[in-house]
RNA sequence: GCCCCGGUGGCGGAAUUGGCAGACGCAAGGGACUUAAAAUCCCUUGGCCCGCAAGGGCCGUGCGGGUUCGAUCCCCGCCCGGGGCACCA
């Protein structure tokens, strides 16, 4: 009886399937243990694309199945579930090529993959599958929006809180609301700090007539309205989010031109948790270079606003300040001329007759530019700008100073306007070299700076006179100073910040900003609020009403969901125009769905969808109870699976130290009293790391809005997070460097490529031309994609499984080489027919013990592939059973061969191991226990097998909850070491002591050797080196 | 430019993170079985050198230094590859 996969595989998948094998119970569920500790492991859920599964995509769900079967096995309640992300752009756009509705394509979609998914033998719990696209799941997804809609930020608690807490706060007259607020742009009503207590305009909440009331609190709500500069892309007819826009200034998804416009759009105001998303980043188990790249992206900075009174104002009153944020307060005595963005609102007013054409016709240019081209021109280094013939005072020093406008300067930064510091910092160098405008020296370089970048023509003067020179022509060297330094020329009559170091220098300028009302500390992000919406059909319409007298309100929670309408043509407006107004698909929709009457008064409905990204913000509550009705998770459900059972697992390499983990978990308890304990979430969350910054951000940000809302018990999703790497493979490229077909690339010889690729010395051919061998990532744009069914065809599910993680570590990106398969699928065959004669069908099992021998072998193995299991590190785990499967087939076979003497034996991993394993019982085959343990510890990986000879073994049941074995410390080690004796450092000898030998006796033994006799002969020992268990080191001389 | 990650045989990769470098697999070469092939099994396989041989010696983890009894691992300075960010004041 051969090992014959294709008929083992579907029947084990079909088992699985009928008895439910892999269902997880909830807290309340007949069967629920609530003594077992829960382990939640997920993947990253798939977009349903049409084209379905390559090899590739797998990876990551073989790895986080492993860990599922695996901590079963270690007794866990394990969820692992699955579903998909099926809203957004791409399903839109495959839909409309295909002529079909979105809602037909994405189902046949998720039945192709589903299908791919079972054929692979991977242990989802599919009666939890969801989709973002059904109608109960995005009922839920609009809740949480309603939720983020009737919150808002307190700055003072740090936390998100119920809307109608803001009015009671405000009402109460606690704060103070400036709703004229100060010459601040763009406004910022997210911060109330920035508007409580300001000096100018101020009004109390209650003095303000109702539809102030109304604007002002819904400016401070987490779902917010507001006209900003966004990234349109006129071909895709909708906005982009900042994440998916490229580096090129095009988008994401089809590579299409992007410009900045000014509309109208929902935000999300993540901002204000920027902080909190920073600093709840340190406990994470998360790879370190992701948390990283998420704090590069909030890009928090700390500085300070610097207010610049207008020279002569072009209207008067107390509006004629421009506000900056810089990070260098301490350089302001250097602050020679201001810059605004071209967008500038202030640009109007203040430039003046003589220059208003010059700045109309730069920002007319500006406007036209994509980002793309303003990227490549930065790159070029070239700076452009205009004079807008107005002039600022210096706060610091009175000096009357130039205020230009130019595109160096962003609208979405700060606010919009810097101080420029041309003696300090590279751009406003280069700038004012350009138009020759003053730079003046403030920070003394060390005089190694001063050296190197010293001018050319007195290139043999002293150090001392350099910094002289410095200090009075900056502009004469090579480049600004933009490091730390010591402050010069920063005094006037009230302040001298002179011979100071620039950390000493900053916050004694802050203060006397602060002091004279002149500005004051600060901090800043780059990222910016959420653009939410699109302008798309297939997405979540918003749970939104818009009145006709301007108000805006939130559909009940009763009447959700808001069914997206069935239309004919879903079609965005797309426009090769940049100018031409957005037009959202659901703006077409039928008048019953566009218009809703309530309380007597007739709203329009939203127009705008949500981003792809809604779905998968919370994707990972709503798998916990899939199917609750009245609630996006219940409490109970939420509870029992987020919150961290104690006493799991190994940390994760980088993962936090428990003071750091502690610290954390203090201030979180706060935030939320309710809560015993944190950071638990997800406990095993895989996926690519092109998630990294954009899913992984905002599905915190929700988290976290619903932490403080009381929804969830704890205040991260994900405790922890790996990153699987990609599949690469080899790709063929035509002489007009167009991709072919890698699988009909043959070599001179007429192989097929896949046999020979990676050798050296090959020519490869494609039709008969001359192609060129290349390697990148997996996918259709290099048409070097393999499918897994294919692969399951040819070798089955285990193999495939086993193969895809014996490549190599899995955070790894490594190539795929088909000709290395039979590798593990030839380990599987040997395997099985260790156990089973391939004519008879008869088991080769004996029923004796093993030999102390064998057993130490076992043990180890146990360990290894246990180990492997906590680390991910599955390579070394199947190398470790084939190393035992080997010493297994070799003995059996030599029992065979007349009971030939094991003398040979020699290459097991523990020396000696093998030499004699085979007598005590083995006669006739294997010990049982010995392949029932290495059965076990197979199955996690290739599990198709392993149920298979689990059942030929006698076993009446499915061996997915039976115990994971364990290993005897006391049995790894055998009765003797051997210890290798180096001589300085060099290995020279081996002695073989016994175990419990101690120093004294090992040194002994290696001065003993003979070889060592030999080799220290003639010189003295300094000094013998004994590391216990390790090794012997001899230094001589 | 800035910030990460990596560099080990012909190839993918191991090495208890300071303790025997190259586990395991692929490929390659030799052999057994076979009419033959496939499959299977056995042996060899980092480089150089000495030896008829058994065996022995030297070099070797991108490059150059350093710390150490001992470095693939730690430190300093480079080179190369991959990823992220990029006019963020």
């Amino acid at each position: 009886m051969k090992y014959d996969f294709a008929s083992i595989e579907p029947r084990w998948q079909q088992y699985w399937d009928e008895q439910r094998t892999f269902g997880a119970l909830n807290p309340g569920e007949a069967g629920f243990d609530p003594a077992k500790p829960k382990y939640y492991v997920l993947d990253m859920f798939p977009y349903p694309s049409g084209v379905g599964l390559h090899v590739g995509h797998p990876l990551g769900y073989i790895a986080t199945d492993i860990v599922a079967r695996y901590k079963r096995m270690k007794g866990f309640n394990v969820l692992h579930p699955m579903g998909y992300d099926a809203f957004g752009l791409p399903a839109e756009q495959f839909a409309v090529e295909q002529g079909v509705h979105p809602r037909q394509t994405t189902e046949q979609n998720i039945a192709n993959m589903t299908r791919q998914l079972k054929q692979l033998g991977l242990s989802y719990d599919w009666d939890r599958r969801i989709a973002t696209t059904d109608t109960d799941y995005y009922k839920w997804t609009q809740w949480i929006f309603l939720r983020l809609f009737n919150s808002w930020y307190d700055p003072t608690q740090r936390r998100v809180r119920p809307i109608e807490e803001l009015f009671a706060v405000l009402s109460s007259g606690q704060l103070l609301v400036g709703i004229e607020s100060e010459a601040v742009w763009p406004p910022q009503p997210e911060s109330l700090d920035a508007v409580i207590g300001l000096p100018v305009g101020t009004r109390k909440f209650h003095e303000l007539n109702p539809d102030e009331q109304r604007a002002f609190i819904d400016a401070q709500r987490l779902a917010y309205i507001d006209e900003v500069p966004v990234n349109w892309c006129p071909q895709l007819g909708t906005v982009l989010a900042n994440e998916e826009v490229t580096n090129e200034g095009r988008s994401d998804r089809g590579n299409y031109p992007v410009y900045k416009r000014p509309l109208r759009q929902w935000m999300l105001r993540i901002t204000a948790l920027a902080d909190r998303l920073i600093d709840d980043l340190a406990p994470l188990a998360w790879p370190e270079p992701i948390k990283q790249m998420q704090r590069n992206w909030i890009g928090r900075s700390d500085g300070a606003y610097v207010h610049f009174p207008l020279a002569y104002g072009s209207s008067s009153g107390s509006d004629d300040v421009i506000s900056v944020f810089t990070t260098r307060p301490d350089t302001l005595f250097g602050a020679t001329y201001m810059v605004l963005a071209p967008e500038h609102p202030l640009v109007d007013a203040l430039s003046t007759s003589e220059q208003y054409h010059a700045v109309n016709e730069y920002r007319r240019q500006a406007a036209g530019k994509s980002d793309m081209d303003r990227i490549a021109e930065a790159g070029a280094g070239a700076k452009t700008g205009v004079f807008t013939g107005a002039h600022a005072i210096n706060p610091v020093n009175n000096q009357k100073i130039p205020i230009w406008i130019a595109d160096y300067v962003l609208t979405g930064y700060g606010t919009g306007a810097i101080m420029a510091v041309p003696g300090h910092d590279e751009r406003d160098f280069a700038f004012a070299r350009h138009f020759r405008l003053p730079i003046r020296a403030v920070v003394m370089p060390d005089e190694a700076w001063l050296k190197a970048h010293q001018p050319p023509e007195r290139s043999d003067e002293s150090g001392q006179s350099l910094a002289v020179w410095y200090s009075e022509h900056p502009e004469d060297f090579a480049k600004a100073f933009a490091d730390e330094g010591v402050a010069v020329n920063s005094a006037n009559d009230d302040l001298s910040l002179d011979d100071l170091p620039t950390a000493g220098a900053k916050p004694l300028i802050s203060q006397w900003l602060e002091q004279t009302g002149r500005g004051r500390a600060a901090v800043q992000y780059k990222l910016r609020d959420w653009l939410f919406s699109r302008q798309r059909y297939w997405g979540e319409p918003f749970p939104i009403l818009h009145g006709q007298d301007g108000r805006i309100i939130g559909v009940e929670d009763s009447e959700l969901p808001v069914l997206l309408p069935e239309m004919d043509d879903f079609r965005p407006a797309a426009s090769e125009d940049p100018q031409a107004p957005p037009q959202p698909p659901l703006s077409r929709a039928p008048l019953a769905w566009r218009q809703v009457v309530k309380d007597g008064q007739t709203w329009t409905r939203e127009f705008n969808t949500m981003p792809q990204w809604a779905g998968s913000c919370w994707y990972y509550l709503r798998f916990l109870d899939p199917k609750n009705e009245q609630r996006f998770v219940s409490e109970e459900a939420e509870r029992y699976w987020m919150v961290s059972s104690k006493g799991q697992g190994p940390p994760a390499k980088g993962q936090a130290d428990a003071e750091e983990r502690g610290a954390i978990a203090a201030k979180s308890e706060i935030r939320n009293p309710k809560s015993e304990i944190h950071f638990g979430g997800v406990d095993l969350y895989v996926g690519g790391v092109e998630h990294a910054v954009l899913h992984l951000l905002y599905a915190r940000f929700w988290h976290k809005v619903l932490f403080d809302l009381g929804y969830v018990s704890t205040p991260e999703p994900f405790g922890r997070l790996y990153n699987q790497g990609y599949i690469q493979a080899y790709c063929y490229r035509d002489l007009r460097g167009i991709a072919v077909p890698a699988a009909e690339v043959v070599n001179a010889q007429g192989q097929p490529a896949s046999v020979v690729q990676g050798q050296k010395g090959q020519q490869f051919f494609y039709q008969g031309q001359p192609v060129t061998e290349e390697y990148g990532k997996m996918g259709k744009g290099l048409k070097n994609a393999i499918a897994p069914d294919e692969v399951c065809g040819k070798y089955g599910a285990d193999t495939l499984r086993l193969y895809e993680m014996y490549m190599g570590p899995l955070d790894q990106s490594k190539p795929w080489a088909t000709r290395d398969i039979t590798g593990v699928h030839r380990f599987l065959q040997r395997f099985w027919r260790l156990l089973v004669n391939d004519e008879t069908g008869q088991l080769r099992v004996g029923e004796g013990e093993p030999s102390p021998e064998l057993r130490r072998l076992l043990h180890n193995t146990i360990k290894r592939v246990t180990d492997a299991m906590e680390t991910l590190s599955f390579n070394v785990g199947i190398a470790a059973l084939i190393e035992l499967n080997n010493e297994l087939v070799k003995q059996h076979s030599s029992d065979q061969a007349a009971g030939a003497a094991a003398s040979g034996a020699t290459s097991g991993g523990t020396s000696g191991a093998a030499s004699g394993a085979a007598s005590g019982g083995a006669s006739g085959g294997v010990p049982r226990a010995v392949v029932e343990t290495m059965v076990l510890l197979l199955s996690p990986m290739a599990p198709h097998i392993a149920e298979e000879l689990w059942r030929l073994l006698g076993h009446g049941q499915s061996l997915a909850y039976h115990a994971w074995p364990a290993y005897d410390p006391a049995l790894l080690l055998g009765a003797s070491i051997e210890y290798p004796v180096q001589i300085n450092g060099k290995l020279k000898a081996r002695i073989t002591v016994a175990r419990d030998a101690d120093v004294a006796a090992v040194e002994a033994a290696a001065r003993a050797d003979a070889k060592v006799t030999a080799a220290v002969e003639g010189s003295t020992i300094r000094k013998v080196i004994v590391v216990p268990g390790r090794l012997v080191n001899i230094v001589a001389s």
